[in-house]
DNA sequence: GCTGTACTTCTAACTATGTTAGGAAAAACT
DNA sequence: AGTTTTTCCTAACATAGTTAGAAGTACAGC
């Protein structure tokens, strides 16, 4: 039997090929850095000339903007991936939510620089790739709900905590761990304030 | 009688030049942006053509480090002139320093952007403009410790608190007031966590 | 006052990069 | 098989930072 839906082949190699160009520029990004990859790169690595990218991308921008999607994608995965690991308390669970976007920031820093750094001039994220940002702070919004926590402000507050101190640590450390073991006291001391057991 | 030494006008008249450029080079950022400054018009609104600023400037990237000194000169200038001011009780000489911080960075945001987030490509200050930079962090060092503050890690967690709530206002609501109004929340969740009366 | 030296600015040009125009080749459709 | 659509190419443009080298300017010493 055939398939219900016939497979559109070309929409499928498309896809395929703009994978190709996105994973292209991910490499020459860990090698030459985010705001260093050129068109004329990343074609090559795809055995492509710059022009041809444009069948695909409309700018290099939209290229950082797949990019960017794709991040988010990947974050909102893996914290669905460890959402259910995530500890009873209160406490504990803010605790689990820190380390696990602090980690994933950190093991990436060009990845970083691009989802949360406004780093690339000119670029800004559209609706569609920043839809996965926003169901990342979803997710964190049902976990501070299922933990009590229902105040937005207080969510803002704890975003810009954990947030100031992956920034901390990138600008002033990057590789070390100044501000990354302040993390437990952060959160600790986030939890005292909201009277959290 | 004549000065003492007599004057260089060759150097006044050169530090003069350079002034004026780095002040063209601010000029263009607030119109167009920190990033998308170009040497071409930074030496129209000076009178010359593009070539001719690198008699006073080695690159582009030594206009931003130019450009960076002053901005955290200033900073410097203005903690110092307010100093005076500062509030006795340690919980409040901590309100009134992070108020003192996150008002002069959300007053000019371009400046805010060269002298704290790493926004430019390729750019990093040299050791003689960063200079003014931890001369600030040190008068808040000495701030924390006439209040018996005196771990380095209390600091550097008060940075990234105060910091984040910037990056978050800036990065989130630009113009607005969302993390800014949470500022004196923030202080108090740190002073409290240091159990500051 | 003239002249040589050092400094400043200029024009012309190079290189790199994002981007557009328009044509050739490949694939898909009828 | 012929037509249309899609993909990729070459050629070229505009903008940018930067360099080379000539022309002009200021000033010290004779």
């Amino acid at each position: 039997m055939l398939g219900k839906t016939k497979r559109d082949r070309q929409a499928e190699r498309r896809e395929a090929t703009q994978a190709e160009i996105i994973d292209a520029a991910w490499d020459m990004t860990r090698e030459v850095g985010l705001a260093q990859i050129t068109l004329r790169g990343v074609a090559d690595r795809v055995g492509m000339r710059a022009p041809s990218l444009y069948t695909h991308f409309d700018s290099k921008n939209a290229i950082y903007d797949a990019m960017f999607g794709q991040a988010w994608t990947e974050c909102l995965a893996h914290f669905e991936s460890v959402k259910a690991q995530a500890p009873a308390g209160a406490r504990e669970a803010l605790r689990f939510a820190a380390h696990t976007f602090f980690d994933f920031a950190v093991k990436d820093l060009a990845r970083h620089q691009l989802m949360n750094l406004r780093t690339i001039p000119g670029f800004s994220p559209s609706e569609e790739n920043y839809a996965p940002a926003v169901a990342t702070l979803d997710l964190a919004r049902e976990l501070f709900f299922s933990n009590g926590i229902t105040d937005p402000e207080d969510l803002d507050l704890y975003t810009a905590l954990i947030g100031g101190l992956v920034d901390a640590q990138h600008a002033n450390d990057p590789g070390g761990d100044r501000w990354a073991r302040l993390l437990d006291r952060a959160v600790d001391m986030y939890a005292d304030h909201l009277d959290l057991p």
